[in-house]
DNA sequence: GAGTGGTCTAGACCACCCC
DNA sequence: GGGTGGTCTAGACCACTCT
């Protein structure tokens, strides 16, 4: 791991073991760099990465400030991985309600950008928050990416055994959010009524490549899903009208 | 404004004027090097700032990438600006319900930490989108930051007034959703059903010095609102377990 | 004016991709 | 092995805040 990434772990320790609060002051720059004995650039994409991450802000002239606590119980929308690594002290459990390969769809052949024979992992499961159905989530793997499942990874985190077992490289991912009515069948699935609230969450993933290796459409019952996002300005309104 | 910035805004130019197509390659880093006059480090800080934008992306040992079209009529849920930016081949208008000032409720004062004999401008406004309802939205601007407003910027971009108006700086927010049921009067303001659904999202804005400084309440009609949303590994997953 | 973060440079060296 | 992006350095100079 290279120096920054280590360095902004050590700074992330440093919040936690001093208790910081919110808007309480970090060590300045110099003092950082002096401590871990490198330059200023590394400090600051140390910081940089940290205030993207949602840690710290910097104020110019001022100092760097830590921004304050997460809440809990709410999954993060920023992240590329499932929900087993956002609600770490809930019991996330899955039922497996389809298994197979098979022939992608024209709409997940477009958005796995393969073509119409190509061979699929699909994956239909519910996952349940402390015994109470979270999400109904249909998955298509594209097979010639993610070259092996079984139904014992499938019940599990199938994003960590992506990263971990077959050591592939998440890069980054299209999300596309919108609220609707559950159907029959999802409102059977997640035990609520047809016609209540849900929302749905397609999402595209890419490999660090750009390669996009897997499209999953997740719907979400109302009484359980809450959703966190932070933003900061990088500069980020600028447009060359 | 910056160099990294400008060049940001010209690679940006370049896209579009080349018309590239989703994963064709940008010049290479020496080549922009040359073309720009300035070091590796300043193009790399302008292609960091547009993969995080989610405008490119970059493959190490094979170059940099467009990452693809936007997808129209979506609302970007990275991005401190309200919809005016966002929908910007949209016609948005807002109707005013209510406007004027007060003090705040506790949860309110909680959110832009300040006390309760603080005053507040509060602004309830319908907003929508090609004449049929978007949104139900309640804001709460502290008012020793938000020193003025009236009636007729309140029926516009908020936003963009706090921004070139006053010049107030912006930084970061925190914004959480959830999905659940319009009660009886969400449901008329917006020409919908009780019990029909609607995505909450309540946001608290920050100043680029982490002062928090506006707190809204907004209610999505489920009719319209369709989200989108980009993320990447900035060696995101990070974590001191 | 002193303190502190932000930008920028020139160059060295490393890690990964692809032929 | 050649091409290309990623990390890191040491130092100069700028811009903002605070008192």
């Amino acid at each position: 791991m290279s120096k920054f990434q280590q360095i902004a772990i050590e700074i992330e320790k440093y919040i936690k073991e001093n208790s910081l609060q919110k808007g309480e002051k970090l060590p300045i720059i110099d003092e950082l760099k002096a401590k871990f004995g490198v330059s200023k650039s590394t400090i600051l994409k140390s910081l940089d990465m940290l205030e993207r991450k949602g840690v710290v802000y910097q104020v110019r002239g001022s100092g760097t400030f830590f921004r304050g606590q997460k809440p809990r119980g709410f999954v993060s929308l920023l992240s590329n991985q499932g929900l087993t690594n956002n609600l770490n002290d809930y019991k996330i459990t899955s039922e497996v309600i389809k298994f197979c390969t098979s022939k992608p769809t024209q709409e997940v052949a477009h958005h796995l950008n393969i073509g119409m024979d190509n061979e699929l992992y699909c994956v239909k499961r519910i996952r349940y928050l402390n015994e109470e159905a979270l999400s109904l989530e249909e998955s298509f793997f594209n097979k010639s990416i993610v070259m092996y499942l079984n139904n014992e990874i499938v019940t599990g985190s199938i994003f960590r055994y992506i990263k971990n077992g077959l050591g592939l490289k998440l890069g980054f991912s299209d999300r596309y959010l919108h609220v609707d009515k559950l159907s029959a069948e999802e409102a059977n699935y997640l035990g609520l009524e047809q016609g209540e609230p849900k929302l749905k969450v397609e999402t595209i993933y890419h490999l660090k490549n750009g390669q996009p290796f897997v499209f999953s459409k997740i719907n979400y019952s109302y009484k359980q899903s809450k959703f966190f996002l932070q933003t900061h300005n990088d500069s980020f309104e600028v447009t060359h009208a």
